[in-house]
Order: C-alpha cells, then structure tokens, then sequence
DNA sequence: GAGTTTGAAACT
DNA sequence: CAGTTTCAAACTC
C-alpha cells in the first residue's frame, strides 16, 4: 500500500521498498524546463520529493500489483473514474519499455498511439501534454506540447511535464517481480498530481487480465461510477467563474475536480499556482459535505445507460425541462430523490407512485399525454371551429374567439388526460 | 453581447 | 433546518 511515509523517500533507482518487498512508488517533481530531465543519467538529481502535508487531502493506496494505485479522500467510497491527471499501474515486462506500453500511458484511449510521435519511444520521447489533460480528442490533433518520459538508469520511468512545473506528479516504476500474477513483468505506474482529486480514477489492469494492451486504457466499467465523468472530461466546457475563484462548488471545473484549463475565468485560483489554496478549498468542501465530490449522477442499477442524480434535483420554476434542471442536463429522469415542483421530467406511472407515496408533486409528463394522435385531434378541431366560423360568416374577432374556446376545451381535455 | 432567469451552493 | 444571498450557467432578446 501507498502510504505518506512513501513521499518521504528518495526515487533512486532501485531504492524504495513497500511492506510486500517490491519497490516503491515516489511522486516526484521534475524540473520541466531543465535540460537536465534529458540527460542520460535520468531526471533524479532535480525530483523533489514531495511531503505528505503538500498532499491533497488523499492517500495514495495500491493494494495489489495488478490493481490500480488509487487517490482517495478520506471517507471517500471508493469509485473508479477516469482522472486529468490518471492513476496508472500496470504491468511492464522487464527491460525498456515498447512503443506500445508507453504510449498507452498518453491518456486512456480506445486505441493506444503507437505512431507519429509515440513510435519507437523510448528515453526522452514525447507524448501530447494537452491530450494527456484533456483526454483523448476525437481526431487526434497535432502534437503543440509535449510530455516527455524519462527512463531512469534504475529502470524507473519519470513522466515530464513541460508545461506545469508544479503539477506534474509522476512516478513509473519496474519492479522484478510481479508477485502476484506470476509473471515476470516490471509495473508501471503513473501518480497523478496529488491535488487532482480521484474522481476521474482509472483502473487499468494487468497484462494477464485484460489480454491485450489496447483495452488496458479504457474506461473503467463500474455500476457505480459517474455516468459521463469520462465524457464529461471529453467535452469538459471551460468556466466563466468571476468571482468563486473557481475554488468553490459553483465552478463547474472545480466540482468536477479539474483544474482550470483554457477557460474563461478570472482571478482563478483553481490551478498549479495556487495549490495551497485549493488544496484547502477542496478540505472546505469535504468538511462541508463529505460527499461534495461525489458525483452527482450515479450510474443505475443494473449497468442501466441511464444513471440518476443522487441527491435530486430542486426545480421549481423551469419545470424540470430546461438545462437548469440538472437532471434534465443530464438526459435522466427525475426521481423520487428530487423535490422538484411542477416537474415534467418524471417517469409516468412507477415515479409517479413513488412521488404520491412520499408525498411530492410531480405531474404526469406531458409526452405521456401529447401523443401525435393527440396533437393531430386539437389540431383538426381547431381548423373545424374556423371552418364553421367562416361559413356563419362571423367577424374574425368573433373566429378567433371561438377557435381559442375550443382550445380551451382541447387543453381542459389534455389536463385531466394528466391528471388521471 | 447584455440582461434576465434559474437553481445549486454558500451563508446566516 | 429553513430562509436568504451569492454565484455561474442557461436562456432570451
């Protein structure tokens, strides 16, 4: 297991040993910018040992070699989610690492790079900064920045960083043995920043487990776990926070445990430079709600695509149907978790039962009522009550009266359709 | 793009 | 815990 006491200890290849006899794993910073990190003899002389109190208010914990190293708040339910920053740990065979082994290491993507910029890679070779942030782009882009691997004398892999001097946490490391999968392979593992918080974990596995490396990066499938987090990460939007310094819940960012990047924000504290700070926000939020991390929408049971908002939503003027309602943002129903008032977003029937049972007022959703044929029938009387007008020969203010009487009668229809 | 509306988060 | 305020996103014009 990752404990504090590990930060303590020099990455010196070959030191570090855990309880179970293997090496350890060192978060260590590496000076981006140096020509240093390049050298031959490996980017130790610049890491920085981190100390535990720099440390979010995570532990790092690795309780088998095949299972992922995984940051977790305190009290926090263990989730698996894809993160900014990922926690990586896997299995490598002895010797230097392939091209395919490291490139998998960009970001989980459903096809590992293994060309361009990624091929042959081995010391000092580089990999897309932004896509290792950002995830991976739906069209891969041109490589504008670059993280480089540095591969230690000791076997050790150091992921640099050259754009967040301060973010960048990163130890990969060989070990001999693979204990416990009876195999011979080294272990890499990635550390991410220690102030990313763990909701975007991603569980890799061992070689033997999944079979082939492809799969290795992909999201972890958990029926717990945030329905979209990944996606959301894909498509994070930047925020406008002007006055939360984006270190509180109102920051979209923030909430979702990210760190600013290319948004539009202003005096945001949510990044590198202000780790301090945001290190004490997110202990704000935790002793706020221990769960302010915990996303919002859990997946539903069963492996359902469809996943519910864990606490309910509070709507009371949008009608559950517009992008306020954050269950409707995210293209769930409301349940009876919610205490929404007026909502057309519920499940007919079964939420409806549940929502008279506890007591709440939700109506029947409209599009249980406001079938074509339905839609088609108001029409048709419509264009009849006109028809007859103009055959009485009634003034058009008279017609319109009529026509909009017998919308009314239409709509008085509908309503106890609804309400039955 | 400015102003308004909305509901979650934060505060009292 | 309820009421109020703050905030940023969604929405409208």
């Amino acid at each position: 297991m990752m404990t504090s006491q590990s930060y303590t200890q020099a990455a010196q290849p070959g030191q570090g040993t855990d309880r179970d006899g293997g090496s350890t794993q060192v978060p260590v910073r590496v000076d981006p910018c140096s020509e240093m990190n390049l050298s031959e003899q490996g980017p130790i002389p610049l890491q920085q040992i981190i100390p535990p109190e720099m440390l979010d208010p995570y532990s790092f914990r690795s309780e088998h070699p095949c299972q992922p190293s995984q940051l977790m708040y305190p009290d926090f339910p263990v989730e698996t989610h894809p993160s900014q920053y990922q926690v990586l740990n896997r299995v490598l065979p002895p010797g230097p690492p392939t091209c395919s082994q490291l490139s998998s290491a960009s970001w989980f993507t459903d096809e590992p790079v293994c060309s361009g910029a990624m091929a042959g890679l081995h010391k000092h070779d580089v990999i897309d900064h932004q896509q290792f942030l950002e995830g991976p782009p739906e069209v891969t882009p041109p490589v504008t920045q670059t993280m480089m691997y540095n591969v230690t004398e000791g076997g050790q892999l150091v992921l640099v960083n050259p754009c967040e001097p301060g973010s960048m946490l990163h130890a990969v490391r060989y070990v001999e043995d693979h204990q416990n999968c009876g195999k011979t392979p080294g272990k890499e593992s990635v550390l991410e920043t220690p102030s990313q918080f763990p909701q975007y974990q991603h569980r890799a596995r061992c070689f033997d487990e999944c079979g082939d490396h492809a799969d290795i990066f992909q999201p972890p499938v958990s029926a717990e776990r945030s329905v979209g987090s990944f996606f959301q990460l894909k498509s994070r939007k930047p925020c406008h926070c002007t006055k939360s310094q984006c270190l509180k819940l109102y920051c979209e960012c923030f909430a979702n445990g990210l760190m600013c990047i290319n948004c539009n924000c202003s005096n945001c504290y949510n990044n590198t430079s202000h780790e301090m700070m945001r290190q004490e926000a997110v202990k704000s939020c935790l002793d706020r709600n221990p769960k302010a991390f915990t996303p919002k929408i859990a997946a539903g049971r069963s492996g359902t695509a469809k996943g519910r908002h864990n606490k309910g939503c509070n709507c009371k003027r949008s009608g559950c149907l517009k992008n306020y309602c954050e269950c409707y943002e995210a293209s769930i129903m409301c349940t009876s978790s919610c205490k929404c008032v007026g909502c057309w977003n519920c499940e007919d029937n079964s939420m409806m039962e549940a929502k008279k049972m506890t007591g709440q007022v939700n109506e029947r959703r409209p599009a249980s009522v406001l079938t074509r044929e339905v839609l088609e029938t108001v029409c048709a009387c419509l264009l009849a009550q006109a028809e007859e007008s103009e055959r009485k020969g009634q003034t058009p203010a008279v017609a319109q009266h009529m026509i909009l009487q017998e919308f009314g009668c239409c709509l008085s229809e509908i309503a106890k359709a609804l309400l039955k």
